[in-house]
DNA sequence: GACTTTGTTATCAAAAATGATAACCTTTAA
DNA sequence: TTAAAGGTTATCATTTTTGATAACAAAGTC
């Protein structure tokens, strides 16, 4: 009895192509990022607007860097404002692959 | 007896301006990145050559990034891209100030 | 229904980061 | 002294991010 195939073997065998596998890691910092930026300023009880406005900026902003459709990189600059708005400071570490 | 005024001292009362400690601290996550690069790189026996063609650029963006004399502030793709060209993966963290 | 709040998307100009080349300095080795 | 290696700085074109405005959608309230 063959099973239709699932997202995660597709995806299993999609990542055994080097160059997929590639581009997939690098894609993982940044919604990790996403993640956590959202997570902060929730358990804040903070709007965009509000968070917008700790910054100098407008919501429309904060919305493109929390969940904008087409994924940006955004600055370490960006990143630290965000963070102090919040009462945060910004540590970016490196842990070895696999 | 009157000292004269150590930087230290400077800084003490520098920092007691409010804007002066805003830019102050959104300083300081760029220099520990820098720090880090080049701690992950010289640890690994590198040059800033050899981490430039891993990664697909040139030694002097390379230079740049590690201690440029203008400070600018990298995206995370660049910091990414740095990391996993020496098996590494960024992990951006908030930490609560004070 | 109309209105407000919260968040998203689109667009464009402005600012900043990145890529690439070249020139330069220091140190070290031949 | 010459040459090579490693790193820095300057410059400019290209790409990307950011700022700002406006319009839109969904959910909740009056």
């Amino acid at each position: 009895m063959s099973k239709r195939p699932t997202f995660e073997t597709f995806k299993k065998k999609a990542l055994q192509n080097l160059e997929v596998q590639k581009e997939y890691n690098a894609l993982i910092p940044i919604y990790e990022l996403r993640k956590k930026l959202i997570r902060l300023r929730t358990s804040q009880g903070l709007t965009q607007a509000q968070v917008a406005e700790k910054m100098g900026t407008r919501k429309s902003n904060i919305s493109r860097l929390e969940c904008g459709e087409k994924v940006s990189y955004p600055t370490l600059a960006t990143i630290s404002k965000y963070a102090s708005a919040l009462g945060y400071k910004v540590n970016v570490e490196f842990e070895p692959i696999s």
